[in-house]
Formats: structure tokens, C-alpha cells, sequence
DNA sequence: TATTTAACCTGGACGC
DNA sequence: TGCGTCCAGGTTAAAT
């Protein structure tokens, strides 16, 4: 699944084969594609053609394209299962090609191909962001905070505002308006590799848990970054289709029933959020009831 | 206001 | 072989 790693590393390809490149024609395959973009297909299409795509810049799980000359760029996000491919304009179509955008150079195209449609592209104006002005984000994104990689991410506030929080640690980490790019995986990993219980409740944390969270967070990211990301199928891939490499490196996520590597105790699973959670027992220790938040305890009273 | 839940969606895996 | 069910999870509107 597309998270932080795998987000930068397509972005990485759109900046080295889409930037300076002017978009020639848009085809929409797909209306659940531009859902987003609430002037419909049509306008996307017709507002896009001609643009010139300036870079390639990303915040969290967001990836967008700035259009040269213009406050506006194209804004991507990949969903669970979102493709962005550069690719020849004689090779055949994929399965799921949902968004077709050629090029005046006639070179390679860029095609967002998606199974599962969580993903989707649209046209966006740019807007200040709220801690540095100078900067702009597309303006549905505003409200996403700075991932951990970002040189201007506050760790101070990121720590109180994350301690005064009334919810599990593992909550907190999805939440992308608290801190942006961690997904399922890269939470757990994180967890595991800071000894902390995903249910544990974020208000009880002291400041140095936090530091050591980031810490672990950043350095799984870092690893996962340098692996190209992770995939589990053919559900993820870089521009040119390729996969990444870091499932290898996982400790805990997809393990279950497997030996803890730090103390050789199995890999739990468990229900949380919908999601599944992956921890050693004995490493990290579920939270006592009384730790809870009331509604979690509510949950799991008989 | 803060927090939690449910819905969206498709295809692979699995059991019968 | 075919059918039905479950599962994967990022985002956000709706509910609590």
C-alpha cells in the first residue's frame, strides 16, 4: 500500500520523466478517477491541456504537479492502490487505466491506472500553508501536516499536540492532520520498533517516548525509502512498474505467528480500527484497561 | 470540539 | 468449476 516511501519514489520518477513537459491531450476511462474534481472530466481535461507540468512535489501521501506560470497544479493520490506510470504510447492498456495524459513531445505518457478507485487525480489552486506562508500546497491539502522527512516539521508541537491527544498512539499516527505519510505498515513497524503498544494511549506518553517514536519512525521510513518501498503484489510499483523491495525488511506487519526477531515470542494480529495490527506480545505490552480511553474500554466490556 | 465509526471499492484467497 | 464470503486499508462524511 502507497505510503510515504512509496509515494516519494513515484514522485521521484514524475520528477525525472513528467516535469517541463507539456501536457498535449487528457483522456478520463474512468469517472471515479476525477471524482475530486468536482468541475467534472471535461474541465479537467480542457483547463490541463497546454499546461506545462513545472515539478514534481509531494506532502504525506499527496503527490501534485505544479503547473508552470500558473497557481494551480495537477494533485494525485494513489489510494490503496493507485498507479502512476510513464509509459510508451504504443505499449497496450492496462486493466484499471482510468486517467491517459499524452505529452506535445510525443514521448512517453502518463497513465494513473487503479484496481481498487481510492485513488484520483484533480486540478487544484494553490494556497499558503498555515506554519510557513511562503510555501503553497494545493488547497484540498492544506489541512495535511508535515510528514517526518520534512526539514520544516515541528517536532515540539508534533510532541504536544500528540500527548494532549484522547486516543490509542496508533490512531493518532494515521491521523494526517496530526503527522502525514504513515499508513498501516509503517505504523506498526514503527511501534514495534519503539517497544510501544499500538492501543497505548497517546496522553500518557512522556516527551522522551515521543522523541523515540519519531526517531524509530524516520529510520523506518528512511529504510523503507532506500528499498524503493514495500510491496506485497503488483499493487504497488514505482513509475515504471517496478516494486519495491522493503517487505524483506519488515519485523512485525504480515508476520503473524512468526518468532518476534528482537525476542523470538510469536507475532500477534489484532482488530484495531478496522485494520489489522501486528505486535509482539511481549515486547509491547497491551495497555491495562483503566489506561484505555472510555470509549475503547466501553468496547471491550462483554 | 474532539473522537470514532462506517462506507467507499475490487480482486485474490479460501471454503464448500 | 463455480459460487459466496472474507479481507486488504486511506480518506472523509457522518455519528457519537
Amino acid at each position: 500500500m502507497p505510503e510515504l516511501p512509496e509515494v516519494e519514489t513515484v514522485r521521484d520518477g514524475l520528477a525525472r520523466w513528467v516535469a517541463g513537459r507539456t501536457v498535449a491531450r487528457v483522456e478520463v476511462t474512468h469517472a471515479r478517477a476525477v471524482r475530486r474534481h468536482l468541475a467534472g472530466a471535461q474541465d479537467l481535461a480542457a483547463r490541463l491541456t497546454g499546461a506545462t507540468l513545472a515539478s514534481a512535489e509531494r506532502r504525506g501521501k499527496y503527490l501534485w504537479l505544479p503547473l508552470a506560470g500558473r497557481a494551480e497544479a495537477l494533485v494525485a493520490h494513489l489510494g490503496m492502490s493507485g498507479q502512476l506510470l510513464v509509459q510508451p504510447p504504443e505499449s497496450a492498456d492496462e486493466k484499471h487505466l482510468h486517467v491517459r495524459i499524452g505529452f506535445t513531445d510525443g514521448g512517453r505518457e502518463l497513465r494513473f491506472v487503479d484496481q481498487r478507485t481510492f485513488g484520483g487525480v484533480l486540478l487544484d489552486v494553490l494556497a499558503p500553508t498555515v506554519d510557513h506562508p511562503e510555501q503553497q500546497v494545493p488547497a484540498q491539502i492544506v489541512h495535511i501536516a508535515r510528514d517526518p522527512v520534512d526539514p520544516l516539521f515541528d517536532e515540539a508541537e508534533f510532541s504536544r499536540r500528540l500527548r494532549r491527544r484522547d486516543s490509542a498512539i496508533k490512531r493518532a499516527l494515521l491521523d494526517q492532520s496530526l503527522v502525514s505519510g504513515i499508513g498501516n505498515i509503517y505504523a506498526d513497524e514503527s511501534l514495534w520498533r519503539a517497544r510501544l503498544h499500538g492501543e497505548r494511549p497517546a496522553r500518557g506518553l512522556t516527551r522522551r517516548q515521543v522523541e523515540d517514536l519519531l526517531g524509530h519512525v524516520r529510520d523506518v521510513l528512511g529504510a523503507a525509502l532506500r528499498a524503493g518501498g514495500t510491496s506485497f503484489d503488483a499493487l504497488y510499483v514505482n513509475v515504471n512498474g517496478q516494486s519495491g523491495y522493503f517487505d524483506r525488511s519488515l519485523s512485525a506487519y504480515g508476520r503473524e505467528g512468526e518468532p518476534c526477531p528482537r525476542c523470538g515470542t510469536a507475532i500477534a494480529r489484532n482488530s484495531f480500527m478496522n485494520r489489522s495490527s501486528f505486535f509482539c506480545p511481549s515486547c509491547q505490552r497491551p495497555p491495562r484497561r483503566a489506561a484505555l480511553s472510555s470509549p475503547r474500554r466501553a468496547a471491550l466490556s462483554p
